[in-house]
DNA sequence: GAAATCTTTGACCCTTTGGTCAAGGGCAGG
DNA sequence: CCTGCCCTTGACCAAAGGGTCAAAGATTTC
């Protein structure tokens, strides 16, 4: 009763603490990453989510508030991760090298971290009701910072001068693509189409290495 | 009562007969489109839906049998639109002036009809529930029949010979993109970001004229 | 090993939502 | 101007789904 006392003032949400809190929130996440990047968040229920955890639902709300707090906290912690390989391009190293670094890791991120990157879609496709903030904030900061590390590169005549945004954009179209649209590209590809990566993975090198050359 | 009297055999579903039902019938498509494009099939209410079309819920199902009937409907007569771009290219054509006509009209279709692009996005992204049929049917064979003038051409050292299914996905890919993630586009883009068309069609056409390039 | 605390859940509640229906309004053809 | 068919809707319904709660079961702490 007492919520002074038991809570000493944390910053934010405190971690989970206990074995069990840590291995039930965990399980919750992994499941509910599962259904909402399958049925988006409408589409998914907490009886779903609760199921593939393997808890009841009212276990579920005693480690979440509610459904959208489960939705929040696992696109605030995707946030950072999905930012990585861009954060990883380094201003000092070789620019073509650099971007073409970029993209594999893109690439490789659609091909382990496609619940991830359809959460990420379907997200941004309602509109980004929950991420507007970090969409508008954080991530625009990062581009901004990169594309300019990218005009530098460009006014120095190392690659292409092409619009840096565009270049960034056609990046996260192309490898976000093969994990979004997944089931078209299986589909299309028929019998060939069992692991599209390592042609896709050609293919992509070919095209900025052309797109880049001075 | 008498279902055999009043429905003289017709082929799958009469279209609207009198001026009210093509009207009606018209509206609620409309209305569904905006809805369902902007919150998916689960997201979407036949309350919203009804609204937006001006109508009653009891009313929507005169029209309809069923929520699903009207996505179905919906999905059904997109198709043929999506797919029109891409049979419009001819083999008798100069190579990369068809493919980049393509491009073009990609583009266009993706800044005039960006609704249709998300409602598609959204199916695909939910592993095509019910779409799966045209997918693997229709699709994928004028995929294979553009694939295989592609390879004629560059069998013929008319453009680079780079993966034909993988070009055409970088298409889709790169023209959905400012569609469906239109949010982020513009969210980082920022003030400058109110018409992304113009730089992006500059920059599709820097990107594959130099991918194209025998 | 018992008190204090943390976990778990069966039963329940209330709102939303897809869908039904019977009855009433309109409109066209005779 | 009336008969018959189309169109429209207020009132319902049943199921689904998010969320609550009190009480029972574990665990930890001392």
């Amino acid at each position: 009763m007492n919520e002074f006392a038991a809570e000493p003032e944390p910053e934010e949400e405190a971690r989970p603490r206990t074995r069990i809190q840590r291995r039930n929130t965990g399980a919750i996440l992994e499941a509910a990453l599962d259904v909402f990047s399958a049925q988006g968040f409408r589409g998914a229920t907490l009886d779903q989510i609760a199921e593939v955890a393997g808890l009841s639902k009212p276990n579920l709300l005693y480690y979440f508030a509610s459904k959208e707090a489960i939705h929040v906290e696992l696109l605030s912690g995707l946030m950072d991760t999905w930012l990585d390989p861009l954060r990883a391009m380094d201003p000092a190293g070789e620019p073509e090298a650099e971007i073409m670094a970029y993209v594999r890791r893109k690439l490789q991120m659609a091909r382990d971290y496609p619940r991830e990157s359809r959460l990420f879609a379907n997200e941004i496709l309602q509109g980004a009701p929950r991420m507007r903030a970090a969409i508008e904030g954080e991530l625009k900061e990062l581009v901004d910072e990169k594309a300019a590390v990218i005009r530098g590169w460009q006014a120095a005549g190392r690659i292409a001068p092409v619009h840096p945004y565009h270049l960034i954009f056609s990046i996260w179209a192309l490898t976000q693509h093969y994990a979004d649209f997944d089931m078209q590209v299986r589909a299309v590809l028929g019998e060939e189409g069992d692991d599209p990566f390592p042609e896709a993975g050609k293919f992509l090198d070919t095209l900025f290495g052309r797109l880049l050359a001075p």
